[in-house]
DNA sequence: TGGATTTATAGATAAAAGCTATAAATTTAC
DNA sequence: GTAAATTTATAGCTTTTATCTATAAATCCA
């Protein structure tokens, strides 16, 4: 049921008379009885009682009317729409975010405003591998923050800052008392990490392997909020990107770096090679790019 | 822009060629490569900057392809709920109201639940005449309650019942202390009236005219509801309709019936002849029409 | 009853949407 | 490095769809 169909039925039923819409419509009376059976046709109803006597809508025809014009509607808006961006571009684009960049990110948005005043960002929560990879896949975000390298020839994963992780304890937790612990420490202890498929997990579980010792395991996360709060209600320990401890608001729990093997994460800003960028987004991956080469 | 085309944008900008787009929309890759050619003639701008080496969406592109996606599924909404109509009915009707009528409205609409329990009544205000004439007129509803007749060929307007107008006194008012009153106790008092347009108002300016008296008018006013809190705060007098008295949940206003002249208004239910009525809608008038005749 | 008005039908024409064949550019395979 | 394969675009033809004019059939109105 093509757009202009519905809006033939539309000035009919608005009309109730064939002659005057076709007059509106600038085409011949006998063309839009043809179309309006042919609508009948290919939906199989009935939507126009007709005779040279009356004129009346069939209850399918009065939801169409209802309907068809709300759909003319949203299609004339999307064209609208189109037009503004033609003259004055989008002035909008989206990032998918990983959730220890909420740490920094407001941070670097104001600056962002500062040189790009009436552009709106949206910002979409997007955890995992494969969610980044199909939101950038489509369209839906035109860049991802992101821990994760992307392994794939159209995506361009360039690394823009290191961070490393450290181990959170309990209050009160005995190896709170040094300054730094060892991997070795944390042979017996309850452990939080994140579930399979982050890069987090991988990383933390093969230093572990290295120095051979298996954790004790007891809860498997997604986020490291949630990781936090286990830890400041005396679930377990964990370890958790170190931006965490330095941003973190209120914190009951307490970071200790680890001494003989520096587990680092990288963040990436990861982007479709061949896509189009707004110039506002390559003046965002600047910002971030010179964000962090200050430290 | 029609339907078909956003759909044959939407598949290319999915599959990112114009050859496996083809195969999935079962047309050739020619008729594709045109289709999207005279989609970006019309509509005078780049969608896809396309070559053998490679595929990328313009910025206009990347706004159509996630619009069109809405307003495609937009459109298959409309048929799905077209089909499920065409199956069970709409389940649906709509009714105009007259303030006054939601005192005794809930009530009936009780009643009627019981024999459609699956029928949603959406109910509307409309107010004046020229609402009542207008919203049957454009299908937004399918019966009105109104007061006022409709001198339209187009429209039946059938009496439901009839109810006295009495005069409404602040609480202590003088008046109050006879049971009855006469139109002329009205002369000296500051009166409250509908405005211009409303049946009531002729109604009850015809009668002082018909006793030779000019009412002091104060204040005019759309709903009776207005009249009554303004009467409550000792701001004048006015008549209104005696279901408000009878049904109304907390008045310190006091009401009393006029001796003199009886002031009757009339309640209609109007629906437009020709049109298609649900059969729940027919039902409603029925209940109504058995709800007043108890009377 | 006769002219005017309404929708439907018939048949012809114009516009569009689609097809096949093939060219041009580029990548992949050997 | 060259040949084969792949991708999009163009040309020309065919089919389908949309629209037109002329007119029939039903109904209304004077």
């Amino acid at each position: 049921m093509e757009i202009r169909y519905l809006n033939y039925f539309v000035v009919v039923a608005e009309k109730r008379s064939f002659t005057k819409a076709a007059e509106q419509l600038h085409i011949s009376q006998p063309s839009l009885s043809s179309a309006i059976k042919n609508m009948e046709k290919s939906l199989d109803l009935k939507l126009i009682e007709r005779s040279t006597k009356e004129f009346r809508l069939t209850e399918e025809g009065e939801l169409l009317y209802q309907e068809a014009k709300k759909l003319i509607r949203h299609h004339e808006n999307v064209l609208n729409e189109l037009e503004n961006v033609k003259k004055s571009g989008v002035g909008e684009f989206s990032i998918g975010l990983i959730e220890s960049s909420m740490l920094w990110l407001p941070d670097l948005l104001n600056q962002f405003k500062e040189n790009f005043p009436h552009v709106k960002v949206k910002l979409l929560e997007v955890l995992s591998l494969e969610e980044v990879e199909e939101a950038l896949w489509n369209y839906e975000i035109h860049l991802a923050i992101t821990n994760q390298f992307i392994h794939r020839e159209e995506i361009e994963t360039a690394p823009v800052y290191r961070e490393r992780l450290v181990a959170l304890f309990p209050p009160q937790h005995p190896l709170t008392e040094k300054p730094y612990i060892h991997l070795s420490d944390l042979a017996e202890e309850p452990f939080i990490v994140s579930r399979e498929g982050f890069q987090t997990r991988e990383d933390i579980l093969k230093a572990f392997r290295e120095v051979g010792i298996v954790p004790n395991i007891q809860f498997e996360i997604e986020r490291f909020e949630t990781a936090t709060r286990l830890v400041e209600e005396n679930l377990g320990v964990t370890m958790i990107p170190e931006n965490y401890v330095k941003y973190a608001k209120s914190l009951s729990a307490n970071a200790r770096p680890i001494q003989d093997f520096p587990l680092l994460r990288t963040v990436y800003l990861a982007f479709e090679k061949n896509r189009y960028l707004p110039p506002t987004a390559s003046g965002f991956i600047d910002l971030v790019k010179n964000y962090f080469e200050k430290d």
